[in-house]
Parts: C-alpha cells; sequence; structure tokens
DNA sequence: GTAGGAGCTAGAGCCGACTCTAGATCAAAT
DNA sequence: ATTTGATCTAGAGTCGGCTCTAGCTCCTAC
C-alpha cells in the first residue's frame, strides 16, 4: 500500500534529471517533504516526490533561479497560510517570464530579417550590400514581413 | 571626415555593455574589423562597431553562445560568398529560438494555471486543497482557461 | 565467495560569460 | 606640479547549476 517507492535510479529516469543532480536538489532544500530513507540509508520517494520535481523541472526550464523555487517550496512545506507569499512569487516569475517571450520575439523578428536577407543574397544570386543594422524605423521604412 | 570616432568608454554608454566585456569580446573575436587604435595606443571604435556589436547583443540575447557569434564573425570578416553558411547559421538559430519560446510559453501555461489556483484559493477564503500537478489531460478534465 | 551494479557522502571540478584587480600610462584640469 | 580620470594589459575571481571523483557500503547473481 506504500504508494509505489521508488529508488534514485528510478526518479532519475522519469524526470530526466540525473542522480547526481537529484541530491543536489535535495541539499538545496528544494524537496517538498524530506526524503525517506530504506535501511540501508538508501533513498526512497513516492510519486509526489516525482510530481513535485515536474513542477521543479518547469519552474527551472522558465528560468527560476534555485534559491527562488527553495523558497516557494519551504512556503509549501509550511503548509496552507501563505498563498498570497506564493501567488506573489508566481506573478513575479510570471513577468519575468513574459518579458523573456516578449525579448525573444523581438529578438526573432531580426533573426528573420537576417534570414530573409540572407535568402534574398542566394535566391537572386545577386551579391548586393548586406544590411548590418535591425530593422528599426530609421533604416526599414517598410517592414519587412516574415 | 572619420565617421565620429569613438572611445571604448563612449561605445560602454551607447551599447550598455560594460568596457570589460568590450574588451573580452575583443578578445573573443567578436568584432567584425579590428579595432583601431590611437596614439596612446587606446582602442579608436567607429559608429559601425557600435553597430555590430549591436546585433551580437542581440543575438547573445537571444542565448546564441559566443563561439558561435565568432563563427558568424569569422565568416562576415571573409566578406560575400559564404552566405549559405551565414543563412544555415541563422536558421539554426531561429529554430533555437522559436523552440525556447514555445517551451517558455507552455512554462507559462502552468504558471497561470498555478497563479489561478492561489488567487481562487484567497478570493474565496477557501483553503481548499492545492493541486500541484500540471495542467495535463489526466487531471485536467476541462481545460483551465489563461 | 566474489564480481557487478546501485547507492552513499564529501568535496573537487567545470563551463560560460563576464567582472574585477593590480599596476602602469597618459591627457586634461587645478 | 599634481591630481583626477580614463585607458591599457595580463590574469585572477565569481556565479549558477550542475557534474564528476574517490572511497565506501550494500544487495543480488553466479
Amino acid at each position: 500500500m506504500g504508494t509505489t517507492d521508488l529508488s534514485i535510479g528510478q526518479v532519475s529516469e522519469r524526470t530526466g534529471l540525473s542522480v547526481h543532480a537529484l541530491r543536489f536538489y535535495e541539499r538545496e532544500g528544494i524537496l517538498a517533504n524530506p526524503v525517506r530513507r530504506d535501511l540501508g540509508g538508501r533513498r526512497v520517494y513516492g510519486e509526489d516526490d516525482v510530481e513535485w520535481l515536474a513542477l521543479c523541472i518547469i519552474l527551472r526550464a522558465s528560468g527560476m533561479p534555485l534559491p527562488a523555487i527553495r523558497r516557494y517550496t519551504e512556503m509549501v512545506r509550511q503548509g496552507d497560510g501563505n498563498e498570497e507569499e506564493r501567488l506573489a512569487l508566481m506573478r513575479l516569475h510570471r513577468e519575468r517570464v513574459t518579458a523573456q517571450i516578449g525579448e525573444l520575439t523581438r529578438c526573432l523578428d531580426l533573426i528573420n530579417h537576417k534570414v530573409g536577407v540572407y535568402e534574398d543574397i542566394l535566391d537572386r544570386g545577386a551579391a548586393g550590400h548586406e544590411c548590418v543594422a535591425p530593422p528599426s524605423p530609421e533604416n526599414r521604412p517598410e517592414h519587412a514581413g516574415r
């Protein structure tokens, strides 16, 4: 009836994190509940740990630094009553992520422009002069659509 | 008539890069044309260098590693005739960036979901049980709107 | 009984991209 | 004259996030 105990290796497989990373995360305080150990001192995880790690992986992938994940983890460990703080942390992160998406999208505009320039050069075989500047108002009277 | 010569400090101001970073980039081969020097051995930049750096900053901001920027820089330095390679490099980078935007967007879905959960808890004052799992098919029968 | 393989700890090492330091030079301002 | 401030070089240091190593303990299978 123990909800499927897992070894560190199994957790590594399911999460994609290395066993090294799993132990490292634990040291960093990135686990909602303290890891159980078996008789031999080996770590025993549950499915809920895997779920929690999946969340952490998403947060990391979206650029949340480990200290912030640790703070969040601590809040969750403390239990109900600090939802305002959790909300604040998540909202802050959301803003960072949307800002990052925005910046990447702006970068992508320029990259698309560059790709277009090279495609033109190659299509026409014309070795025309290449424009180095970004598509800014001054040197892009008409917008270079994708 | 020299197209507005600039000191390293001035370039630092205009680009937002530190003077340290500017010297570092130069050592790394991230400058289209070798930097001129004045009588005292100080670096002298032109507006074109600032433009080039602006491009490099965009590439960096979108996650292109310095070695790739160096390769690109070398191609540009070599002059016309390698547009296919430049195009290939830019297209590869474009794929990486779109992939990254995609991943961030998926992360954002979960983050929005989390924010929603906490908002609900706080709005209703209900200290209900919180769901840790991401909005995946299995545990999200109706889709949680943004 | 012994050889593998997985796990353990503590701590060192690595990588990328800068950042900072020390000690020297030089030009302009006081 | 001297002080201030910007610049120079070479090289050391930092930071985040792992990754790897060494040397040990287990358990299982042959």
